[in-house]
DNA sequence: AGATAAAAAGATAGTTTTATCTTTATAGTT
DNA sequence: AACTATAAAGATAAAACTATCTTTTTATCT
């Protein structure tokens, strides 16, 4: 329902969050985030490309977040690396059907709209400022 | 955020319940819905095994619903081919976090949940009878 | 300028999903 | 009993997704 890779791309964005102080290199997230290092990489090359974070290259270069916690949807994430395909017209092309979407697909359709709207209204900061029962999402990223 | 297969899947249930006088074999669902004919075989299969619809062998055999529409919910069918993934534990294996998730996944898991009602809470009588600007699901199946 | 640390890019491979073709088993029909 | 239409099963392959390794480019430090 949701990709293995935004899957990473979430867990990488959520560790910058709470890590902002300086750059961080590919392998330190990826050990942190439990990541494939070299799979990561790739992710985050995505996720700089939609400017969601930016990278430094060179000595104590890395990546750092692009947008402060709070102004960043999860959904920014996931669009970044799988991004989230909505029917736009009837997949049967009926002619028929023309653009309008038949009862089936607008159901999917407000389905996935739902998810989306979901993954819009949270932001980065939402999620990390909510109360809940477990710790912090991971493990020091020094440890 | 819905297979391919899932979407194969829903309109060929659908294109049974609009269909509901006698067996229609795989090759006529196949043109109607606009499904390949041997991989919509495959779902069909998986749709039987878990009696979502029946299959007659032999002479003007082919495959009915087995329920009516109204006891029929979405998700049942996806769950036959397709199964939705919820997430139960920490996907990073922390001993911190135990049986407990983080604030990420449980948000990630609680859109999941959402998305699941809805498609729990309509089924294929719910889209079918649904008022819409556009014409039912498919052209005839004799056409 | 040279050395070094880092992202970026390229090449390759494993795995899963989607798709196609062929053969076999089964149930009605004549 | 033989024939035929059909689902079921098996084998194969194409495409997409996930993962790994290697090389190249870029920036910083001394």
């Amino acid at each position: 329902m949701i990709s293995q890779t935004s899957e990473y791309a979430l867990r990488a964005v959520v560790c910058l969050a709470q890590n902002q102080d300086k750059p961080y290199t590919t392998a330190e997230i990826a050990k942190w985030t439990k990541v494939p290092e070299h799979y990561l990489s790739k992710v985050l090359l995505a996720l700089a490309k939609h400017e969601v974070v930016y990278s430094k290259k060179g000595l104590h270069g890395g990546y750092v977040l692009a947008h402060a916690p709070e102004n960043l949807p999860l959904l920014n994430v996931i669009n970044a690396v799988d991004p989230i395909k909505r029917i736009k017209s009837c997949p049967l092309k009926l002619k028929t059907h023309g653009t309008n979407l038949c009862r089936l697909h607008k159901r999917v359709n407000d389905t996935i709209d739902m998810m989306e709207d979901m993954f819009r209204s949270s932001t980065i900061a939402t999620i990390l400022n909510e109360p809940t029962q477990s710790i912090p999402l991971c493990e020091s990223i020094t440890g």
